[in-house]
DNA sequence: CTACGGCACAAACCTACGTATAGCTCGCGC
DNA sequence: GCGCGAGCTATACGTAGGTTTGTGCCGTAG
């Protein structure tokens, strides 16, 4: 646990595998394995105990056996998506059947390993899977300070962001929310400063990150 | 052939199911199991012969036995990759093994479905891959229009808009490409009319979903 | 050679955008 | 009650955006 905690306040670009499998000497394998080649490693042997430990920091990824003690692998995917941990997973089964191997690559999964797997086999896919969980992370961290800055609006700036990010003219945004044209450029002059946007590209682009519905579709996109 | 080209004129909300397998009474369970929900249906007995036929215009998928005669499933889907088709794929299999579903999978396969095949999960799986397909022709033509307009553009005028969707004022764009000011606001106006862009707002949401590079990346998007 | 389109600029003019300064009401917390 | 922030507006001024009209150069297709 301490060494969990410590491991999770690494740097950033300092990628961990997790390895959940019942079978010690599994685990003691791979271990070796990814430590071989550099990567840092933490082993479970069941999904309760990952349940248990906070989601790590950096880019990471799951090796997760699909027979394990009391739920599945396919059960932990699930648990994890329910609690909004995207955590790449790369499955390895023994006597796995073709369904099993279609709903875990359904719901996400990088890669879908028989035993005995080839040690390479299982290096690229970690490989893959933590280059994945990089870009989600690097995207995730790129629209979290646009987020928390936008949280930051009042109400009525974020009207007027709404209306502007549509396109209108200040004139129109103003008729809209039945203000004068001089309140809607000062509100757009306060929103501009506390977005950090430098243009109203910028603007436009950062209401599009966020999933801002447009109040008028003039656009076919 | 003239049936073919019949059914690819018709209404654009008129799916059709194509199916490749060898085995000739496959097809014809498989051809009376989709007309019986109202599906049309087009069957082929190989891979060469779909390739030659002319991709569907209107949602679509394609039921694909990984076994054929000549190239694999697997072959095939990498080919219509190749040749920029993405019709959506359903496997279905007698005795496939688990690294060829995952790799059918990887490359974008909606399910891959085991023989004996229940037939509410095939109508399930041909369901979800029409609608895919449904989306993803929407947004192919929403943007097809904006990429026509974007071509009629010369070669200024698209510079001009590269930098002025970067956020660049027009006496910044002038600077850049060492014009005056005034010629970058009659280009500009002439590019609002062209993209028929009604705002900024559009110009910028247009240069995005054609995916053209910013100048200066300001924003952490 | 001429016509046409792309490229570039200028003067004049109008509209839209943005900020500063100042003043008002309302509701909330101490 | 007082301060404070949100919300709203006005006057005034300066900058940015956008169109129109007109001019000129260049290359190329007819």
């Amino acid at each position: 646990m301490t060494d969990h905690a410590k491991q999770a306040q690494a740097s950033a670009g300092d990628p961990i595998v997790l390895i959940v499998d019942d079978d010690p000497s599994m685990r003691r394998a791979l271990t070796n394995l990814f430590q071989s080649v550099g990567l840092k490693v933490e082993a479970f042997s069941s999904a309760a105990e990952i349940m248990e430990a906070k989601p790590p920091a950096v880019p990471s990824c799951l090796v997760l056996d699909i027979r394990l003690p009391g739920s599945s692998g396919l059960d932990l995917q699930a648990d994890l998506a329910k609690a909004n941990i995207h955590t790449p997973i790369i499955f390895i089964t023994g006597h796995g059947d073709i369904p099993m191997t279609v709903r875990a690559m359904k719901s996400g999964a990088v890669d879908f390993l028989t035993k005995p797997v080839r040690d390479q086999d299982m290096l690229d896919a970690v490989q893959a899977a933590i280059e994945r969980d990089r870009k989600r992370r690097d995207a995730e961290k790129s629209i979290s300070g646009v987020r928390s800055r936008f949280e930051g609006l009042t109400a009525r700036e974020r009207d007027v962001l709404v209306l502007v990010a549509s396109g209108l003219m200040n004139k129109q945004v103003a008729a809209e929310l039945g203000l004068a044209e001089i309140t809607v450029k000062i509100y757009r002059g306060q929103i501009m400063r506390k977005m950090e946007a430098k243009s109203l590209a910028d603007l436009v682009r950062m209401t599009d990150a966020l999933g801002i519905p447009r109040n008028r579709g003039h656009l076919q996109t």
